[in-house]
DNA sequence: TATAAACGATACAGGTCTGTATCGATGTGT
DNA sequence: ACACATCGATACAGACCTGTATCGTTTATA
């Protein structure tokens, strides 16, 4: 193995065994073990276990969210339906055979103080999809991007959540219908306070446009 | 301290230590140091760790659904307004200074494995909260109760996991403010199916075709 | 080809973990 | 009052943890 693809090697080892078992759980012998790598070569790339943790999360960071952003780009073109295709990413993720829940959320379980350095990086991570939401409703010209992206939000997180018990995609795909119509209802009240057709069909043309 | 208290002393250390460490990183030393306690009483209560962790699990869970149902039964009288009150249940637990996230969540986050003993326990306990939140959408006489418990559900556990690395309640709010929106669309659609447009219709049946 | 940096392998230090063993003290029930 | 289970305190076993030290070997580069 050249020398530059070990770090991002160590990297992947250390996120899948993170998704498996922990943080905690998930000791430096097993992880050279997986790797197939020294312990000198491990601490020669990161000074210590939280370093090697948060290089991991920086990379899993920039790595799902360019990958959601490919994705919803192939999937949709319009900025309202995109906000829907969010859904799609998160469906695909979730029914991964490896999904257990959001690395992030078990970073931030495993290191709960709000000062550690672990916990701000898992709570940055959350802070970048929001703005990535916001960047999409704002797109899509709703009046209050901020509000929709936190509704967007709440639905994954609480998809996410669910889905790590239930281990079934179910609750994504209920999460993008709860989206559908909350998001209809804000064009309806937007548009026209009193009458509320072309919301709806908007609404129903982008449920209809994902079937992951 | 009388023996017959030193069981449930030792439950209360261990949650309020699971619940600022979580589980991996609170050890057995600080856990007696904390309840002062010594070892071997703790280990003549429980054979190992992982009981420990499953008993204080179910006590936590006994707990906190009849603490949510006391609240709720208080707080409201109709069947309705009862699955409204459940976020304020939700909304007094976030507001605690101690909170730091579902304590059932970063069970099943640290043990990861859907063969897990503290899995299972964690996972039981989100089915009971469930079923409750199924037993209010019944009393509301909705024409789908296991449809709306998941939706209050989603609601519940994604404003949880927002809350938990925003540190603020605003989540909490804002997600029954999007649950009511959501059941009166509910309450809509179900009072006049044909009085609404072509596009609301749609709507309708993309939401009602989703049975999680 | 020579030099310097990075590699693998291994032993080890120092700490922490869960769980057990031992023993005197404290109560509690009969 | 007597017997017995439980208590606290402590030492300890054995395993695991993170991180370092050592040393011979490989590899990249000049």
């Amino acid at each position: 193995m050249r020398r530059s693809e070990i770090r991002g090697h160590l990297l992947d080892t250390a996120l899948r065994l993170f998704n498996l078992h922990g943080y905690h759980a998930t000791g430096i012998d097993l992880l050279i073990a997986e790797a197939g790598v020294a312990k000198t070569t491990l601490y020669r790339h990161f000074e210590t276990k939280e370093d090697l943790i948060l290089a991991a999360l920086e990379r899993r960071d920039e790595q799902s969210r360019a990958e959601m952003r490919i994705f919803v780009d192939q999937r949709a073109s319009e900025p309202y339906e995109r906000l829907l295709a969010t859904f799609d990413f998160l469906e695909a993720s979730v029914r991964d055979k490896q999904f257990r829940g959001c690395i992030f959320m078990s970073a931030a379980g495993e290191h709960k103080e709000a000062v550690d350095p672990v916990f701000r990086a898992a709570s940055m991570h959350k802070r970048l999809v929001l703005a990535y939401f916001e960047e999409l409703a704002h797109a899509a010209r709703f009046c209050e991007p901020k509000r929709i992206a936190d509704t967007i939000n709440l639905l994954h997180e609480g998809a996410t959540a669910i889905a790590q018990m239930t281990r079934t995609a179910d609750p994504v795909r209920q999460s993008k219908r709860m989206a559908a119509s909350l998001l209809a209802e804000e064009a309806r009240a937007a548009k026209e306070p009193s009458a509320r057709s072309e919301g709806a069909e908007l609404q129903a043309k982008a449920v209809n446009a994902g079937g992951a």
